[in-house]
DNA sequence: CACTTGACGTCGT
DNA sequence: GACGACGCCAAGT
């Protein structure tokens, strides 16, 4: 789907994201055809709190795997909490060994 | 309508 | 290897 809107993708791909794992802005961003675009990324994910069905957001990390948008969520710890409830351990604003648990979009078909 | 900012990343110094 | 600058695209001011 090769035209789909730049938000419409990133959704697509969050909402790909399994249970228990996180994925980069940065990996998104190239898996939708914009390497490089990681603000963009981040900009779609904080318009889509407020979508239906809701994207898992909370599984979106920067490249260092920090929860860069915590604040996003209206209540800055519910990331934190969510990613707990998922099973992943948080110290200091990062996923402790998130690139253990870092998944990466597979084929998309753009 | 032009400039700044924003859930980032990469390249150059 | 730390720090600075640019790029990305859209939205707010």
């Amino acid at each position: 789907m090769p035209e789909q809107d730049f938000f419409e993708r990133v959704y697509l791909v969050c909402r790909m994201i399994p249970y228990g794992k996180i994925t980069t802005y940065g990996d998104v961003a190239r898996a939708i055809g914009s390497p490089g675009a990681a603000r963009m990324v981040g900009w779609a994910l904080n318009k889509s709190t407020a979508l239906d069905p809701p994207v898992p957001a909370h599984r979106v990390l920067n490249r260092m795997g920090m929860l860069s948008g915590k604040k996003a969520f209206g209540n800055p710890m519910l990331m934190q909490e969510l990613l707990e409830q998922e099973g992943h351990i948080i110290k200091d604003d990062a996923v402790v060994e998130f690139h253990n648990v870092l998944w990466q979009p597979d084929n998309i078909s753009l």
